[in-house]
DNA sequence: GCTTGAACCTACAGTGGCTGTAGCTCGTAT
DNA sequence: ATACGAGCTACAGCCACTGTAGGTTCAAGC
C-alpha cells in the first residue's frame, strides 16, 4: 500500500494534483490508514498512469474519463476510443495550423523592425492596424 | 463619444471583456454619462484595437501591458518591444514543438490501430504504457 | 517509550482570460 | 408616457491545476 506522496514521486504527480483528481471523480476515494491518511493499491497506480500518459498526449480531463470508462468494457468494438484519439488530433493540427499562422506573421513584423525608436518600431506599427497583416487570425486564445 | 456596446461591436470584443480590461488596469476608466453609463472616445477606441490585435496574435495580457507602457515613450529606442515579440515568437515556436511531436505521436497510435475490441485496442495500450511512445514529453499542458 | 520532523490532512484562494448570470437602472424611439 | 434594448454592479464558473494556512499522523532514531 502506498501513501500518497509514493504514489505521486511513482507518476510523476504533485500530490495535489492526485487529491483534485479524487474530488473532480478521476481518481476513486482509497483505502484509508487508521489514522486517515490515503492508501494507494496497484491498480490506482495504472489508473493514475493512464490518467498522467494521456495529459502528457494531451487530452483532456475529460476526454480521459470517457476513455477509462470505454476501457472498462473490454468486449467493445474500440470505435469510440478511437473517435476520441480522432478528434483529439484534429485539434491539435488545428492549433498547429493556427499557431503556425501566428508564428510567420510574428517572424514576419520582427524582421521587418529596424530596430530604432518605438516611434517607428515596426511591431507596434502592425499591432496598431491588422491592415498590416497578411494572414486573418479571428479569434484570440491559443 | 461611444457607449461601450459601439465600442464592443467596432473592435470585434465583448462587452463583458471591455469591463473586464478595465477591472485589470489594461483599459482607462473612462467618463461616464450622467446616468453613469461608460462613454468611449477615440484614443480608448484605439487602445482596445491594439490590445485586441495582440491577443490575436497570440501575446499575453502582461505582455500587451509592456508594449502599451512602452509605445508611450516614442523617442526610446525600441529594443524593448522587439525583445518582448521574439519572446513570443519563442514560446510560439516551443508550443508548436511540442504540439508537432504530440501530433505525430497521436497520428502513429491512431494508424496502429485495427480497429477490433477495447481489449486489445492500441491506442489504450499506448496510453496505458509511455514505453510504447517513440518520443518524450515530460510536461503535460498545451 | 518519546521526540522529532517529514509527510499527511482539509479547506480555500489564486492562476489566465475571459464568459455567463441575476437583478437592477438608463437611454431613446415612438 | 411607455416600452424595451442596452447598460450597470457583483459574483460565479470555466480548465487543470498550484499554493497556502493551520492542523494531524507516521516512522525513524534515541
Ligand atoms: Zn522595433
Ligand atoms: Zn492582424
Ligand atoms: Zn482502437
Ligand atoms: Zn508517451
Amino acid at each position: 500500500m502506498l501513501a500518497i506522496g509514493t504514489l505521486a514521486k511513482r507518476t510523476g504527480t504533485k500530490v495535489q494534483t492526485i487529491r483534485y483528481y479524487e474530488q473532480i471523480g478521476l481518481m476513486p476515494e482509497p483505502g484509508r490508514s487508521e489514522g486517515g491518511q490515503r492508501r494507494y493499491g496497484p491498480l490506482e497506480l495504472d489508473r493514475l498512469a493512464f490518467i498522467r500518459h494521456s495529459r502528457q498526449l494531451g487530452f483532456s480531463l475529460e476526454s480521459i474519463r470517457e476513455l477509462l470508462d470505454l476501457s472498462d468494457s473490454p468486449e467493445r468494438s474500440c470505435a469510440q476510443v478511437d473517435a476520441v484519439a480522432q478528434k483529439h488530433l484534429h485539434e491539435v493540427e488545428a492549433r498547429i495550423a493556427r499557431l503556425e499562422a501566428l508564428r510567420v506573421e510574428l517572424k514576419r513584423m520582427i524582421g521587418e523592425c529596424r530596430a530604432d525608436r518605438v516611434a517607428n518600431c515596426r511591431i507596434l506599427e502592425v499591432l496598431r492596424d491588422h491592415e498590416e497583416c497578411l494572414s486573418d487570425h479571428d479569434r484570440p486564445g491559443s
